[in-house]
DNA sequence: TCTATTTATCGTAATATTGCAATGAACAAA
DNA sequence: TTTGTTCATTGCAATATTACGATAAATAGA
């Protein structure tokens, strides 16, 4: 089917699997990496760093953009994109409070 | 094409988006919550408590075991999954590294 | 205006993922 | 042995993802 049945999940579980699946692609961590790593805003020179076409990275960050993990802002003729930090934080709770859950009886069963 | 490049990234950069994805879907999340929750090992219930067919849970479990998050031991007829509490510290240990990287220059220029 | 630069979008090909029915394999119990 | 139970595997259809060439849109500078 290649359709995944979300109705059968709780919210958190399809937000969880949702922000996992924005990292779920190394080009996005490259991307992700480099803008928290930068004093400045970073814009489209992530073309040259990352060895993709253009419209690959351009398709990748605006998955990143659709999920909320950055935003950009048009400057001249080039873009823009930065972490926006809200959303960010927002990710990185939810996703921590899911992988740092403890396990009961440490499990380790089998 | 469909086929990541993932030559052209780092090991860490790789690792990361694995790891991600195995967690991008809601009812890999699912089963892992649940096994986590659970005090004793997990078996194949996950078939009722998640609405999915049996052959569908059997293939996600699979995907789990492959990258290591959990283990399963036959038992009789049926199979205990339950965490692998080594390889699943790990992947938290890394998850939590890329996610806790902070922002350079509260970077919020968009 | 014309040209170059930067980025987004469209279209498309290749591959991956999701889901399930059907079936098989392994074991337990009658 | 036969039957039932549990789980994995196979095969397949529907959909999603990844990647890029071609092209468009927007702006800057000559």
């Amino acid at each position: 089917m290649g359709l995944i049945k979300s109705e059968i999940f709780t919210q958190e579980q399809n937000e969880i699997s949702m922000l996992a699946k924005a990292i779920a692609h190394p080009a996005r961590v490259a991307i992700l990496q480099h803008l928290m790593k930068m004093e400045t805003c970073f814009c489209g020179d992530l073309v040259n760093i990352i060895g993709l076409a253009q419209p690959t990275i351009s398709q990748h960050l605006k998955e990143l953009k659709n999920i909320g993990l950055i935003k950009g802002r048009i400057e001249g003729t080039s873009v823009c994109y930065c972490i926006d930090p809200e959303h960010w934080n927002s990710a990185k709770t939810i996703l921590n409070a899911f992988l740092s859950q403890d396990l009961k009886g440490i499990s380790d069963c089998c």
